[in-house]
DNA sequence: TAAATTTGTTAGATGACTCTAAGTTATTAC
DNA sequence: GTAATAACTTAGAGTCATCTAACAAATTTA
């Protein structure tokens, strides 16, 4: 088994070289929170565990063993999520720093009980792709808000970057996963977008916003 | 805050202490399964956060404060314990290990989404009381079920020195909380008592057993 | 009460994870 | 293409929780 600080290094690996497959020294130590000298050991150590590609002066990259041990550690967090809202009540908004914690338990029963009770959901409440026993997650493409055209009707499938604040902003707008959303406008010099949503009226949305919010075209 | 370390010798302290109000760092590390020395240069640090009262040569205590840290840490096990049985279908055997790991999450909202959810509990699923917010514990004074007589009337109440395997014995003859017995016979020269149980048939308890179990007289 | 045993303490070391300071290599800017 | 900057590595140190070995105090046994 892995300490909870392994873990969270190697979940920080996984997130950030989802894209590229790899990560730099300096972008793990600014997303960890930890200074370069101390990532640094730590990767030769993983790099003996084998579950980083550790050569000197060149980028990071998981090994396959650590894609999958990464990937079971995300399961844990996103279930715990799914798990927090749909079974306990909480907002999307609350369910990040408690699932932080809930994703270094070990205990097989525990998480095979929290997904049999949810009835094994694809995804977390933030719309992020659940990895599956085994550690694989199916990637689904969506498309950002901010990429679409006036007049299109979209589905809000999933948040990205999420913080407290950006789930409360959207609280307070009744945008939350599923909802329907059709393009009004879209303004030429900052990207704003005004959008109607169901039966409310429209609100305007900033480029920022936009961004961040991954839809499937209807 | 306190580690996680500290916060296990805390929940030792309260519980080998509970009768005599002190114990010895001898029991303290057999408990623990760690070395005296490192639970006598821990002993000073929790002294000196005034969570122990220590001097050379004498029983620990714990201190007020120490009683109450304790207290709202067993409070965060005991609740952990009935929400995995009352909520998640846990078995009461079950339990324990997972509430090990959960009574040390930081986050005051979740044990109060767990308190609620159960609605406020008084005990937990062994018949212990769950202590309350401010770590304070109501000592509920059963009889254990060895010291009874034959032709009394019983009701089950709570177990003690629980073991998995002890409450697998249990589940078997279906002795669960709340189970109504009735004492048959008590042999002289080993203790073991004949019960009868609802309506199931009569089953004999090694005085061991008996000795384990906490019940209120009817 | 003296000896033997148990319990508690001190000293010194280790491994895990972190840091700062000081170098080294790679990248970017001019 | 050199100089400046940024990224990375090495060296050395600190904290926390643990250990073993050796010694001291208290308790038990005879
Ligand atoms: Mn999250
Ligand atoms: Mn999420
Ligand atoms: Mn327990
Ligand atoms: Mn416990």
């Amino acid at each position: 088994m892995h300490s909870y600080t392994e873990e969270n290094y190697l979940k920080a690996l996984f997130n950030l070289s989802a894209d590229k497959g790899e990560v730099s020294a300096n972008e793990l130590s600014k997303q960890l929170g930890i200074k370069m000298p101390t990532v640094n050991s730590m990767m030769k150590k993983l790099s003996e565990k084998k579950l980083v590609h550790y050569e000197s002066y060149k980028p990071l990259r998981l090994t396959e063993k650590g894609k999958r041990e990464a990937g079971l550690i995300i399961r844990k967090h996103r279930l715990t999520e799914m798990f927090l809202v749909q079974k306990m009540g909480f907002g999307w908004e609350e369910v990040h720093e408690i699932a932080e914690q809930i994703e270094h338990l070990h205990s097989p029963n525990f998480f095979e009980r929290m997904d049999a009770l949810l009835g094994y959901p694809k995804i977390d409440p933030h719309g992020s792709p659940i990895p599956d026993k085994t550690g694989k997650m199916e990637w689904i493409k969506y498309e950002k808000l901010s990429s679409c055209k006036e007049g299109d009707t979209v589905r809000l499938a999933a948040v990205i970057h999420t913080t407290d604040d950006f789930l409360k902003f959207l609280n307070l707008r009744e945008l939350s996963l599923g909802v329907k959303l059709k393009i009004k406008t879209v303004e030429k010099f900052d990207g704003s977008m005004t959008v109607s949503h169901n039966k409310k009226g429209s609100d305007t949305l900033s480029h920022i916003v936009c961004d961040r919010l991954l839809v499937e075209k209807l």
